[in-house]
DNA sequence: GCCGTTTTCGGCCCGACTGTTTTCAGTCG
């Protein structure tokens, strides 16, 4: 993939025209970057498939750009990009990542101290070079100093899953404080993207100072970014940024759809809201100086002539047509669930791990009507794999405490699964005659993972049309940040799992959410069933069920595109369909 | 350089905060 390449060159670019001065050039730079960055198909294959026309429908991508994208497909350089790099021999993508750097001052510090890359910076600022110059300072010098230093333990983009606790801390938190009238999570965490930059608070008070005073002295607080009379940023000690800011009641509505974004959503809203003869910013929807709405968000779509749209699905990505059309998918929702069938229990003898009647417990407790008990088989020494044997030994387990359940008229069921392991060859380790005892049979990749595209690809579809087979696990294999997807067809993948019944699994673990949003939404549209599982170990993941949702929504399920929405009947009937 | 429910030309999302040049440019989201 050469999208990110791209995106990286045209962010540069934008980064060079800001420095001369150029007027809205870096702008369109600077979106074309953005939209390639978002861009999930590979822009060589649309290069291949449709040429410079194809290119040129991908939004912010032009005649000019298309060009530029065209010449480093074929050349591996974009040639103005060179002569930029030429001219100011600088390490401007590293630079400007120096909370307060821009262009214009890393242009600066280049032309008067020399300053090319971090390490130059470092150095000059130590030496106390840049306080003096014009346009420069103390706190200049000061902040250039210990941004460096957040710099080195900068740990990137911070997993949903890994951040939410602490979220929903800070949350009750400020929800609690006298003075909080109103609060919400805004931003990409309210989208409930895989990864998360900084997190964005946003409140209603009755004494915005106060809030603001109670918010930067935090125990948590490692660095105040900036405080002022509505909006004030921190850095906490778990090396994320926090945003708060605080809104008129009137504007909650217009605040919460603005700090929501995406930011293509933003201008995206904006521009329809121009188109009517309207403004719509953070404090509201005007027409001239006439404040129109505001207060909710639905108020504020409405005024603009569109419908609400969840948070999840705001990202330029089609909704807006949908909403016009008047076509917006019905989200699928956490209280819509009614089972989680990936489930490990402690019968491979892990100490860890629950027992069946922990991980039930936990089950009822978050008020499904069935769980799926699906250990690891014997291939997989490491997570200690049951047997056959243990299997059917544990079939008979399982149905003891069924029949516990119904004696105690307990609407809850127990079924009994496992998850096998794809062999190389797209044969799984537990035989058929053992596999149709059961009620359902996961089976995943879990050896093998660098197999090239096509073994792969035949490896999965083999095994979906074992008729035994009905669930594919984490069906891409990657793990975010750690490890990419396997080499797969993925097309062909949906056409098997289409033809044989075979459900893909959306894996909530926030180490994969595999599928992910944009897989999802494939499958979606070719019509393929899934099932949001949580893959859990021990009794507490399965309230990890909450970011598999989000990933499901971010890729515009339905209810009737995830299995485990059905009650237990008829789930059964379609395993045996 | 991009784009079009007003436009193929003339606009481009827009407001908050900081630090310094003391009236506003630079940066951020």
């Amino acid at each position: 993939m050469k999208n990110q390449e791209l995106a990286k060159i045209f962010n540069d670019m934008a980064r060079f025209l800001e420095m001369e001065a150029v007027a809205f050039k870096p702008y369109a730079y600077q979106r074309a970057a953005i939209s390639l960055e978002a861009l999930q198909e590979d822009v060589g294959d649309i290069y291949l498939k449709g040429g410079i026309k194809a290119l040129m429908e991908i939004p912010g991508i032009g005649k000019a750009i298309s060009d530029h994208i065209e010449e480093y497909l074929k050349t591996g350089k974009v040639k103005q990009h060179e002569k930029f790099k030429k001219q100011l021999p600088i390490e401007l993508d590293d630079l400007v990542r120096v909370e307060g750097m821009g262009a214009k001052k890393a242009r600066a510090l280049y032309q008067k101290l020399g300053v090319k890359n971090l390490k130059d910076l470092e150095k000059v600022a130590k030496a106390h070079k840049i306080a003096p110059l014009f346009g420069f300072g103390e706190k200049t010098e000061k902040n250039i100093l210990q941004g460096l230093e957040f710099l080195k333990r900068d740990k990137g983009r911070f997993l949903l899953g890994d951040i939410m606790p602490r979220v929903k801390e800070i949350y009750e938190k400020l929800e609690n404080f006298n003075q909080v009238k109103k609060i919400s999570v805004a931003g990409s965490v309210r989208r409930q993207k895989e990864t998360i930059g900084d997190v964005d608070f946003l409140i209603v008070a009755k004494n915005p100072k106060k809030v603001m005073d109670f918010f930067v002295k935090f125990d948590s607080v490692e660095k105040v970014w900036g405080k002022g009379g509505t909006k004030a940023s921190i850095r906490i000690k778990d090396g994320f940024d926090i945003d708060l800011r605080v809104v008129p009641e009137r504007s909650y509505g217009s605040a919460l759809q603005y700090f929501t974004g995406s930011k293509e959503h933003n201008i995206a809203t904006r521009r329809i809201a121009i188109g009517k003869g309207l403004k719509l910013s953070e404090y509201g929807v005007f027409r001239g100086s006439k404040m129109i709405a505001g207060k909710t968000e639905e108020e504020v779509y409405g005024a603009i002539g569109l419908p609400w749209m969840a948070p999840e699905i705001r990202e330029n990505d089609g909704e807006i047509e949908a909403a016009l059309k008047e076509n917006l998918p019905k989200l699928v929702e956490l209280k819509e669930i009614k089972g989680d069938l990936h489930c490990h229990s402690n019968w491979g003898g892990i100490e860890e791990r629950d027992s069946i009647e922990k991980m039930c417990e936990k089950a009822i407790e978050l008020g499904y009507e069935y769980i799926g008990i699906s250990d690891h088989t014997e291939f997989l020494k490491i997570e200690q794999g049951l047997t056959g044997k243990q299997l059917l030994k544990q079939k008979e387990y399982i149905k003891k405490l069924n029949e516990k359940f119904r004696e105690r008229n307990t609407n809850f069921k127990i079924l009994h699964g496992c998850e096998t392991n794809i062999l190389n060859d797209g044969s799984v380790d537990i035989k058929d005659e053992i596999l149709e005892k059961l009620d359902y049979v996961i089976a995943g990749v879990h050896s093998s993972m660098k197999m090239p595209k096509k073994e792969m690809t035949d490896r999965l579809i083999k095994a979906m049309k074992n008729s035994n087979i009905d669930i594919i696990s984490h069906p891409t294999g990657r793990l975010i940040g750690r490890r990419d997807e396997y080499q797969l067809d993925f097309d062909k993948i949906l056409d098997s799992a289409k033809e044989t019944g075979t459900i893909l699994e959306i894996n909530s673990s926030p180490y994969r959410l595999d599928l992910n949003g944009f897989n999802i939404r494939r499958a979606k549209e070719r019509g393929v069933k899934m099932i949001i599982n949580t893959d859990s170990h021990r009794k507490e993941q399965l309230n990890l069920m909450e970011y598999g949702i989000g990933q499901a929504r971010r890729g515009w399920a339905e209810k009737a595109d995830i299995i485990n929405t059905l009650p237990v009947e008829e789930l059964m009937d379609f395993f045996k369909n």
